[in-house]
DNA sequence: TTGAAAGCGCTAACAG
DNA sequence: CTGTTAGCGCTTTCAA
């Protein structure tokens, strides 16, 4: 299989360049030497070196994702758009890890540098100024998603998670909730904090009072922190008709938090998160949701970027994903 | 950022190889020297393309991996596992998804070759004569994860499957069941039919006898199939009182199918499955698993493709993880 | 429509 | 301990 170029042009009895014009098609070949070209390869089981077309041309062909955590099935889901659009536009994805840390995060800009990727794809939880920074200096065109940055300085795709918050809260309000909690990420994230805007503009449209007491920060999105907050929570002798959390996971440690105490939903409260990962079906009761479309956000963030690889006009940079109610069990009496 | 060995070089007042020395460790280098370049390098902000060096070295230090759907929670874990190792071993990861589709698969092993990856993480559920041919001809160094390839012509990480069927089984037997329900995926699936092989001899030791009525293969190891297969036994008037599975959405779906009926687990029914994701703690009841390690299951194959790739001395290719039974509210009454 | 030749940025002998 | 010199396998001018 380690056939080269030169193989190839001598089996087919003309010259490498033009073995590489049939195999990219860069310029017109007369149909009787491509046949014969092509039938060379054939006969050879030849395939091109990436990287040292890679090289030549400087482009991989390859983009980078950098994302907190794949073994979350909200990264995971987003990560699969992403890579189906990937294969479509004959892209490879390198992908990372980051535990959304700024410093494994500028590291890995670099050695997506290093690495010569045509483009980035970066999910995190917020972007610094350091990050930003180091975008500029790596060069690299970069399309955030699922992620927010307050200043718009980077193309993104994302849900209006200001518009959503405030449309889960005025859902609740609607059907006549009364103590709405709000169940969060930690305050350093902004599509938390946007949310929660969402909320606190909710509750001030409708004439309520907001009351701190019922917004909980978990300290992270995950199952485990969102049951440790709701607990801490109950125990201080609180309780709420409504939750609305910000993931999949934070709504389930409520919900079993409340079910530790003999309580149910949506009997005893109703809930409703914003991801719609399939846990939201998979759980009971299923789980209403803030319908993000999650794999539709790593898939037009990745048409966005091959838009900007090939410098194709760009109507708008900031992508705004549609977002809707999903109503299931969860919120039905 | 697009500086070259060539500028280092001479920043430093020294040879491109002096500074491809002190960059790769290859050979001593006066100290000296080595500060010269050290203090070039950062004064330029140097960074080794790494193309170039793979082209030049025939080594890319980035690693195929073939999976058949990352959203899939388990198979996003065991990619976290490989993923983490990889990065302490400077591996990166190519990532592609084969929806287990034996063309997709033999496609993606030779786009892997195109892209020089050194080697190869094969995760799917059936390794077929024709996915063995695609390795040899591409001869890349290949571990299977989690994968079964019953003839062991290739280095493999996994559990006994058959020993843990067997253990599940014996589980309930103890326990004092009557009628377990084995639901698997179809039986095209190695894994399935291995854990199969464990429900049966354990019957079998135990003097039971075996019922096809109460095997179910599921069309795949999702939540929906689980769920349809699982209604198609219940509607036919068949009970039971115990159930293996061998995916932890598999079992949901039977449950949802009791609860749908108005039973309750664990009251009416037991159960129990195999994979241990993170769903098994976040739904109620907790579920009953046969812990795989999910994350090492990765961890441990990419340990081992990294003594492949440097030709360390390897004591076992077909290296079993050991699997336990994790107790849980699912099967406790 | 095709070929010759010059790199792409680096590693790895081979000298010295 | 350091420099010189070939390539790695391809793309891409430039001519023809």
């Amino acid at each position: 299989m380690n056939k080269t170029i030169y193989d190839v042009a001598r089996e087919a009895g003309v010259s490498m360049a033009t073995v590489s014009r049939v195999l990219n098609g860069t310029a017109v070949v007369k149909d009787e030497t491509k046949a014969k070209v092509q039938a060379a390869i054939e006969k050879l089981g030849y395939r091109p070196n990436a990287v040292a077309r890679g090289l030549a041309s400087k482009r991989t062909k390859s983009i980078g994702v950098i994302l907190p955590d794949v073994s979350d099935l909200f990264h995971a889901e987003v990560l699969r758009g992403i890579e189906d659009i990937a294969t479509m536009y004959q892209y490879h994805i390198i992908l990372t890890n980051s535990d959304a840390r700024e410093d494994r995060e500028v590291d890995l800009i670099g050695t997506m540098w290093e690495k010569q990727v045509d483009g980035l794809l970066f999910i995190s939880e917020q972007i610094t100024p350091k990050i930003v920074k180091t975008f500029e200096e790596a060069q690299l065109p970069v399309v955030l998603c699922a992620t927010e940055d307050p200043e718009h300085r980077i193309p993104s795709v994302a849900i209006d998670n200001k518009q959503a918050g405030l449309d889960a809260t005025n859902y609740f309000l609607n059907l006549g909730s009364d103590k709405i909690v709000f169940l969060g990420g930690p305050t350093s994230q902004p599509v938390t904090m946007k949310r929660l805007a969402g909320y606190e503009q909710a509750l001030k449209d409708a004439g309520r009072e907001f009351d701190s007491n019922y917004v909980l920060h978990a300290k992270d999105s995950h199952y485990r922190s969102g049951y440790e907050v709701s607990n801490a929570f109950l125990n201080e002798g609180f309780t709420a008709d409504a939750v609305v959390a910000t993931s999949d996971e934070l709504v389930l440690g409520y919900l079993n938090a409340v079910r530790d105490r003999g309580g149910k939903a949506p009997d005893d409260v109703l809930l409703l998160s914003f991801e719609n990962t399939r846990l939201t079906t998979i759980v009971r009761p299923e789980l209403t949701t803030i319908a993000q479309p999650t794999y539709d956000l790593g898939a037009v963030a990745m048409r966005l970027l091959t838009k900007l690889l090939n410098e194709v006009s760009i109507e708008e940079y900031t992508v705004r994903l549609p977002h809707s109610i999903l109503e299931r069990t969860s919120t039905k009496r």
